[in-house]
DNA sequence: TTGTATGCGTTATCAA
DNA sequence: TTGATAACGCATACAA
């Protein structure tokens, strides 16, 4: 009942199984007529190699292990289809497995792939670098993506959120604006410390004698409508909103408009990621080339595997600032406003 | 140099293999004493059993090959996302490939599964039921999700696309509109071509004086923006826009609103899919519940590899339709207008 | 150029 | 309760 095995072919072509291995990946030492004859015998059985059976003699799987968490939707697949577009075109399948916060699942997840990939990539912004080093198998090689801190000299790629936190406070600056809020994401969360950090020494460099106000949210909308109705109820002035994410931007945005702010005239506000919504709100933002990253990712570590590559250090990737209209320019502003 | 097998395991506790892998697979032919040492020699080396050696002894890789095609961003990501849950709820990997639209490609990467995954989840709404049976092992178990006709007795998943155009033509009608444009999607994609049968269908039996008119669209934004032109070009009256996806919808909707048209007051727009922009932009939609459907197919997939349930058959999803405000019911309209 | 035999890491069968 | 050993499907060193 099963597929046909290279033991079938080698049956119906009359020779070795050593002949049919050889002719069908393409080495020299087989007579043009017995290849024909394995050729023509495996098309007629239509037979597909074991990639199972291969892995395990080869000892290498051609499968690359993708971890990452559970990101919002957009951005998840964004990266994947850059992994994959990267793995098909350099021969590799992904074995996907979302990483929940749990990280007793995480490490469960990571045992999985065991025996099963060539090395993996690994999203974890959530996860300490002790865990996840603990985590790690440690001859598999990895390449951590936007994880925390150095991880065991694991080659990483980051995405450079302090620049891009710096480029929006000095593009508010210079747009007019002084009394600057940031609506914070998770504590936990390496970019979201990183974009509150850049915020901080953008303000510190800039405009030092302006304040620091900062609202703890947690990357969803629901955090940014809080925030907005915080910053409304408060005394303190307030004429615009850096959020760490656009989710949170969106959320304070149509609860300012909802209040009758407008916006930009009354208030500015920014994101951060460049989500298809911010394009349709004309919400400025920071654009990630996520697709890229991942595509990059899969890149290095291919490298690695095939011994292209020396693989370490971490790569910083700069994001770009999209300025839209909800920061326009106020009238008058001048860069030392 | 790689990591430890289960010899050196077995090597290690000073026992045989056999008792390693009785042992750590739980079963109760190993006494105490034996099965602790066996397991303590696992801790201390940190073994993890080889996945690839397990399936190839066990003819069970406990993993499903996905092929998705490319699918926009966030009906990719939700999908994932459900398989994913379910598919680590009961014990399995996911296995990702994208097929592109070359159906060379498409075998290719159905092929590269065999002897990796237990059984296949392909999303295929433009391949053509004969290639598809073609490029399917035959002896892998596999679920069509939104799969065109009947392959080969297969069992499959789909979403009720025409009872989901159906709806919206009868909420339109009911609202008051009466010149209904229909935007087609590509006409080789499956799901389009239900919507547009289920347009016209309804339009057949709900207000057969109405004419029919369809404008060609290709699902991306732009062939709404074109379609809206043309209908502001045309001098035919249309007060309403039915389009087969939501992106088009909302190339419309902008079109028209920079044409000086109000929506729905002018004209009335609405979707199909209920993407994350359609609640931002108020635009009536249908929901798909793309996750749920990812989920529910694994769940199948995983029943039939474990002889719990007999497969077959198609299950049809109900699409949800969600009235927003681009299509408010015109004031003084009936259900029969 | 071809075939034989061994190993990849596991599980399962059979004896002991 | 344990151990030796034969699969699983393939690639490859070595012999012929």
């Amino acid at each position: 009942m099963g597929e046909a095995t290279i033991r079938d072919v080698a049956r119906r072509a009359e020779v070795s199984v050593a002949s049919v291995s050889r002719a069908l990946n393409g080495l020299n030492n087989v007579r043009g007529e017995t290849r024909e004859r394995i050729v023509a015998a495996a098309k007629e059985l239509g037979y597909v190699p074991h990639a199972g059976a291969r892995s395990l003699s080869l000892a290498r799987a051609h499968a690359i292990g993708v971890v990452l968490p559970d990101l919002h939707g957009e951005f998840f697949s964004e990266c994947v289809r850059g992994m994959d577009r990267e793995a098909s075109r350099r021969g590799y399948v992904l074995l996907l497995s979302n990483m929940h916060d749990d990280s007793e699942q995480s490490a469960a997840a990571l045992r999985t792939m065991r025996g099963r990939v060539d090395g993996l990539l690994v999203m974890a912004p959530h996860i300490t670098p002790e865990s996840l080093e603990r985590a790690l198998p440690a001859a598999l090689p990895a390449v951590l993506i936007n994880a925390p801190g150095e991880v065991a000299a694991r080659p990483a790629l980051r995405l450079d959120n302090h620049a891009g936190a710096h480029a929006m406070v000095e593009h508010l600056l210079a747009g007019g604006y002084r009394h600057i809020v940031h609506i914070a994401g998770p504590e936990s969360n390496v970019d979201a410390q990183e974009r509150l950090q850049g915020y901080r020494d953008a303000l510190a460099a800039l405009a030092p004698d302006m304040p620091v106000r900062v609202i703890a949210g947690d990357f969803n909308e629901e955090a940014g409508e809080a925030a907005a109705r915080q910053i409304l109820a408060s005394h303190e002035p307030c004429d615009a909103v850096f959020a760490a994410n656009d989710m949170m931007a969106i959320g304070c945005l149509h609860t300012l408009r909802q209040a009758g702010k407008r916006v930009p005239e009354d208030i500015a506000v920014a994101g951060f990621d460049d989500v298809p919504l911010a394009r349709y709100l004309a919400l400025t933002t920071i654009e990630v080339r996520i697709a890229e990253i991942g595509a990059r990712a899969v890149s290095r570590l291919v490298d690695m595997l095939e011994g292209k590559g020396p693989g370490g250090g971490v790569e910083l990737y700069a994001p770009e600032l999209i300025a839209r209209a909800t920061t326009a320019a106020r009238t008058g502003a001048t860069a030392h406003g």
